[in-house]
Formats: structure tokens, sequence, C-alpha cells
DNA sequence: TGGACTGATTTACCCACGTTAAGTTGATGA
DNA sequence: TCATCAACTTAACGTGGGTAAATCAGTCCA
């Protein structure tokens, strides 16, 4: 059930059985959501932490008017929310944008694994410090790139981490987000989301439609995007 | 030398005595900055970590032309790159913004101290997540605020975050950020941080000029800004 | 087989913010 | 006392992306 998840822990550190193992006995539960349900409220005390495994999900923040910024997406393997270990509550909402299946990890549980094996605690306090890396990346991307430059990067970002945990190649991978959801994602309006899309089919780069985005050109697509991987962290090393 | 940085661990989290000893044993070295000098490089591995005592800093992102987008602005009691921990080596570039102090923490002594007490590593595991938690309400700002909000959101940050370590009150705060400063960390060009700035003062809200910012309607400008601060995560509890 | 949706697409028009280019102010110091 | 320089300020004009309003194209049932 953890394959996904672990595939992406080894990607950056290496991953002793003994551990996998303890993670595997912390399930308390898994469950299943349909599309475009709230799965952690903002707010809200929480007690276990939820890794998704299958399906797409992400974090938002919204404004009174209802304009709503997405500050990540996550895919199969990701934690949606291992920074509640700490924080206790989320200052965002967590919801799913397809249908998934996810399982939660109860706090109680990771608080003994991670004094147990404080190489494990790094790891995973290595993760959130990845999210972090990427929300940097994001802030670049919405203050100073063009919306062209945007969508490259998102692209070209998920191109990546879906790879990881198997579910894409360099043909492309499946990418059920609406435009409207890749504008919130990228701090653009639904149809300038759809002009920008179009320019990059038509410049050959990559093509989105029907859930799927097949990248056409990637050293294209990193050039538009001036996409540097390093910020996600893909040496294996002890952290 | 450690006063503001228990002040802001303090508001968060209980810091017993005992951690506050081993801390202070664990600096390696303080060291002295001008303004305007690179303190972490990106992508260089680093052996410790750096705590702000007295000035600011930032981290930022660029790309090629030049264009450059201020991810998170530090104030004294802030660990700079505590992230370089888990991370080793940064995906972004920190400077001082005025002359500073800094004291440096060996990685080596955070990995014994933090394996030792487990409770204190959980501490800074959660400031890390803290970090990412204002990253997130920069890309809300960045991503559908509009400049007067973002503006506004930045100073009501600030003030609470330079309240915390003794350094605000509510009339305001010294903020020595420039114009064109402020407008990487908000995305914005400076001539229209300028004309912004002029509408906040116009408008009785705030007033910035040389190094200060006052705050003339502190309702006004959380208004303004839609500012929540519970993102700030400001209740003192376990984590 | 044909509504009823949801999402993609396109057009026309508009505006918040960017760009460029002059000043102006104030601190520093020879 | 004047030169210099960095930061601030303002004005005129340009544009990337927003807004509003249709239309189109699948898909899902009844």
């Amino acid at each position: 059930m953890l394959e996904r998840h672990i595939l992406k822990l080894q990607a950056r550190a290496p991953v002793l059985a003994e551990y996998e193992q303890a993670l595997g006995e912390l399930i308390s539960e898994t469950r299943d959501y349909a599309a475009d349900q709230i799965v952690v409220p903002a707010y809200v005390e929480q007690v276990h932490s939820t890794l998704l495994l299958e399906g797409f999900m992400c974090r938002y923040k919204d404004l009174a008017d209802g304009r709503r910024q997405i500050t990540q997406v996550h895919v199969p393997g990701d934690f949606v929310d291992l920074h509640s270990f700490t924080l206790k509550y989320l200052d965002q909402d967590v919801m799913t944008l397809t249908p998934v299946k996810v399982a939660l990890f109860p706090h109680e549980g990771l608080r003994q694994v991670t004094e147990r094996y404080p190489a494990l605690a790094r790891i995973y306090w290595f993760n959130t410090n990845l999210d972090a890396a990427i929300h940097r990346e994001w802030e670049l991307s919405l203050g100073r790139r063009k919306a062209r430059a945007r969508i490259a990067m998102l692209l070209s970002e998920l191109q990546v981490r879906l790879g990881i945990v198997g579910l894409g190649d360099d043909a492309g991978f499946d990418f059920p987000l609406t435009q409207v959801e890749i504008g919130e994602c990228t701090g653009l309006t639904n149809v300038h989301v759809n002009r920008t899309v179009r320019e990059l089919r038509e410049a050959g780069v990559a093509e989105l439609r029907r859930g799927r985005a097949d990248i056409l050109d990637k050293a294209a697509l990193w050039r538009e995007a001036e996409f540097d991987p390093r910020y996600l962290y893909l040496q294996k090393r002890e952290r």
C-alpha cells in the first residue's frame, strides 16, 4: 500500500526495511473520497496525518470574494498534511481534485516512531521542508514568471514528481485538473489559462486535453519555465 | 544572546531551561555582515545553520533576466536557514538587507541535541513548518491579492512578528526595506509600490518613510489585507 | 434520443500594473 | 558648501491579463 510513498522517500534518502515495517503498522484506517471534497478543513485540530495513495489532491487558501489560490498539488505517495503533526491545525484547507484513496497515520504513532528512529524523524522533517521548497518555487512563479512560464513550470514539476512514483514518463502523464484549477495554481483566470495553453500547444511544447498532459518537447518546456529541478532535492543521501 | 530567539520559540511552545542551556552551548561562532551581502549561497553544501541576532535578512530566488522574488523576510530571533539542517543545500540565496549580527549552529551539534531531546526536535520541525505557512500566505498574496492588500499584508505580518521579539508595537516598527525591496517581496515594481504606499498613506492606514513603518490604523490595515494571524500559530502549546 | 451539465473555447473590451523617463529629496563627505 | 549617490516621486503611455458573455463539445443519464 505504501509503495509510492516509499518510492518518494527513497528518491531522497535511504529508507531501512525496519522503518518501512514500522510505518505500515501505524496506519489506522484507509478511506475513499469523491472529487471536490474537503478532507482536512482549515483551523480544525488534527490527530492524524493523511497519506495520499491514489488520485490528486490540493491545498488552498482563499479570499473573502472567493478567489482561490492553490498552494500545492499532491500526487500519490505524498502526505497531504504531514505538517499537521507539529502544527496541530492547518492554516489552509486540503481537498480532493479527483476521487482518491488515502491512509491515516495517528500523530501519537508518528510521535513514537520518530522518537524511536531519529533518522526517520529527519526524513519526515526533510519532507515538510521539501514542501516548503516547492512553495518557494511557486512564489517565484506567482510573483515574477509570466503566464506561459507559470504553466510550463507547473507541468515540469508535476512531470518530475509523478515520474518518481511511476505515474508519468517523458511522453507525459495523466493530469486531471480543469483549466479553472490550473488557473488557481498559477494565479490566472481560466480564460487566460486557455489562451496560454493554446500558445504552448501551437508552439509544439505541450498539449493539454481531457485529463492528459502530453509533453511534446521537454527541453523546450523546461526552457519556457526556466525549470531547475534542484529545488526538488532528487539526490539520495542521509538526511 | 538568544533572548529574541527564545521569545520567538516561547510564543509557540514551552522551552525548558535545559534546552536553552544546550542551545547556547551549540553556538560555534558569531559573525557580522554589511548590508546586501549573500550569507548563505544557493546550492552550496551547508554544515551549520544561521540564527539572525540583529538586523534584517531575506531569502530570494530570481529569474535569468534578473527579476527577483523575495520569498521570506527574516527578523531578529529567526533562523534564516534552519531548513539546511535536513536539506543540506538551499534552493535559494539568503542575503542581508541591513548590517546584521548572526550566530552559527553546527549541524552536527543540532543532530545531537535533537536526538537527545525529541521535543526540541519537534519545536524546530514546527519552526520550519511555520516558515512554510508564511510561504503559503505569500503565495495567496502573490497569486490573488491586489497591490494594496499585498503591501498591507506584508506590514501586518511584520508588525506581529517584530512585536513578538520586542521590536515593534501597535504604533509601528523600524522597517529598513527600500521600495524596490518591498516590490521584490510583493511581486510589484518599485513604481507601483510607490503609488500604493501613497494610497495607504492618503487613506490614513499606514505611513512608510525613512526606514520606519507607522501603523496609523491597525484595524483598517488588517481589513485591507484580509489579515488573519492564525497562520502565524501564536498559541503556546506542546508541539 | 435528447435535455442538462460541466468544462473548453473565443471574442470584445477594459484596467491594474508595468515601462520609461524625468525630476526631487536627503544623507554623506571631501 | 557643493558634489554625489541612492532612494523616492511623479507623469505619460503601453500591455498582459482580467471581465463578461456567448458558443461549442463531450458526457451522463432519464
